[in-house]
DNA sequence: TTGAAAGCGCTAACAT
DNA sequence: ATGTTAGCGCTTTCAA
């Protein structure tokens, strides 16, 4: 080993432990060219023992090719998250790209940074949660001149693509099976996130819908921070001594409809003819639930993998024609907790 | 907009743009060396004008400087890892290091992978969990010539330094609170996996200490894949059947261990007296439900922190000396679910 | 306070 | 099948 130990090992290194040109070395490390199989041999015999790992900050420099991607979201904490990261990681393992996360803490200015930051590296590519970003934003991804996928939402305008479910339609669904389900004084519980604009969305459509029917929210609750299990059971127990009177409860997460599931159950109130219960998400936690809980399914890992597939066709081929707009349907499924 | 709209920007267009020469424009743009004012804001409002976005890629291969730190961990499904990267983001974001997550499905040669594909981007320093590691893997990280810290576990011996807890010992204290409560009759359940060695080891260490109290474990039950509160569900309900006079169910993590809970609960079974329960990590989401279950505090977040806290330090001054080893102590709280 | 030259470690393009 | 040359877009170093 000639390495200094203080000097990382270069291409120059296994080339002369080699024997061989510095571009040939490099040939064989990246499966390139013609290669004479001993020559391939040799090289890769030195590399290793010299335990060489290739430089990709100088490889993307002179390639002018990054096989990054970014993917910028609110949180890692909510399961919706990882389960989008599985979507798109099961599509770029079959390609040459890797993922690289962001995360915003759902706040506009931290992804303007986180953004700039990830850009800054020249990724082949952007997955962003969202289509609320700041003006810098959206200019820096207009100019990247590189393929853009917003995801998770698509009701709004796409900067370059979009990949998602309507949420105000999701809103306006369950409004509209609630109401047919016969139930009339309606509540709902959610997460006090302004800058949640998804959850916003729902609510409106979930909202707006009830006024056609000509029903009107009885009563709402907002929690921010805690266990959601927990802030479930709590804002449950707030809202109906509040209103003793409601037929449903809307939630805008299965976490704290879980949680509200599981302190009506201890209080013998009967499910779903008492009191109706629907989430959102579709989360696999609740399989394990006392009652099914009636949801709607967010396509979480389609979104994920659609997302991928378009990035991965348009680093492929720029002049590729990738849809625009991709809008996936979130099934309903009402478990134990909504009447039929 | 000089910029003909296919070629990203560079700083040659900012410093045609303000008529100041690259290096000065380079200064600017880092706040570094003296730059008059009146230069500064030509060179910032040009910047600005162009929507010019450095390219890392060339600035860390002429400073040979990376402000990366790589992070590798088994999963991000499994919510002890994103608390562990609030820990670590915690910390960094006051630096200028920036964490880089990469997820290795606690699959050895996917580790290795990742770390390859990680270090060829020549990060400051290197988080990964576990200290179980390929050969390979461990050459990269001793030739990498940067601070590494292994983290989550302290039951072996660090490639250069390690944060965590010893799952060995907090397996022995659940077994010993356990005894000392009067419980004789213990099941255990858990993960099927083999590779998770820090599961190993507290089930090694748990079973060590109730051999030393001269009792050993009634029976076992192992699960892989589903919704883990199903599955804890469905495996007490085997394990019963199979064992029906067991008084003590320990489980590998707390989430198997709420499935036990509500399952038992239903059946109206007396916890603590009749049966008790025990789980491990501490999540959350365990107060929201009926009963709090006994469980042990894996200190996930501080695990972050501290090594991220040596990373800092180590980038900040290579000669600092920093600790090899930092073993934190998880409490264990009994809950409504363990006698005392 | 500013600028010019050299080069970081690789790869594209063009020899041979 | 292999080698040579000339950069990639910045920052370091040295000069003015």
């Amino acid at each position: 080993m000639a390495n200094d130990d203080t000097r990382p090992l270069t291409l120059r290194d296994v080339s002369e432990a080699s024997g061989v040109s510095e571009m040939t070395v490099s040939r064989v490390l990246r499966n390139r060219g013609d290669v004479s199989d001993a020559t391939r041999e040799r090289v890769l015999s030195a590399a290793k023992a010299l335990g060489y790992v290739p430089n990709k900050i100088a490889g993307a420099l002179a390639s002018q090719r990054v096989n990054l991607v970014a993917v910028i979201i609110p949180s890692l904490r909510n399961m919706v998250f990882p389960e989008v990261m599985s979507g798109i990681s099961s599509v770029l393992e079959e390609t040459d790209l890797q993922p690289v996360v962001g995360v915003t803490d759902y706040l506009p200015e931290k992804e303007e940074r986180v953004l700039y930051e990830m850009l800054s590296w020249r990724p082949s590519g952007v997955i962003i949660a969202g289509l609320e970003h700041t003006d810098a934003s959206r200019a820096m991804l207009k100019a990247s001149g590189i393929p853009v996928v917003e995801i998770m939402d698509v009701d709004g305008t796409p900067i370059d693509a979009m990949v998602g479910i309507s949420h105000r339609r999701a809103g306006r669904k369950m409004a509209q099976a609630i109401m047919k389900a016969g139930y009339e004084r309606i509540g709902f519980l959610g997460t006090k996130m302004p800058l949640d604009h998804r959850a916003r969305k729902r609510f409106e459509g979930f909202t707006e819908a009830l006024a056609k029917g000509g029903i009107e929210i009885a009563d709402q609750e907002f929690y921010s921070g805690g266990s959601a299990l927990a802030k479930g059971r709590e804002m449950t127990e707030t809202m109906l001594e509040r209103e003793p009177d409601l037929d449903f409860l809307y939630f805008s997460n299965d976490m704290i409809a879980a949680g509200a599931l599981l302190a009506l159950l201890e209080k013998g109130v009967e499910i779903p003819e008492q009191i109706g219960l629907a989430g959102f998400n579709g989360v696999e936690l609740l399989d394990g639930l006392p009652r099914k809980l009636a949801t709607m399914d967010a396509c979480r890992t389609e979104i994920g993998v659609k997302a991928a597939e378009i990035i991965a066709e348009r680093v492929n081929n720029p002049d590729a024609e990738t849809p625009k707009v991709i809008e996936l349907t979130p099934k309903i499924s009402y478990g134990d907790t909504l009447r039929r």
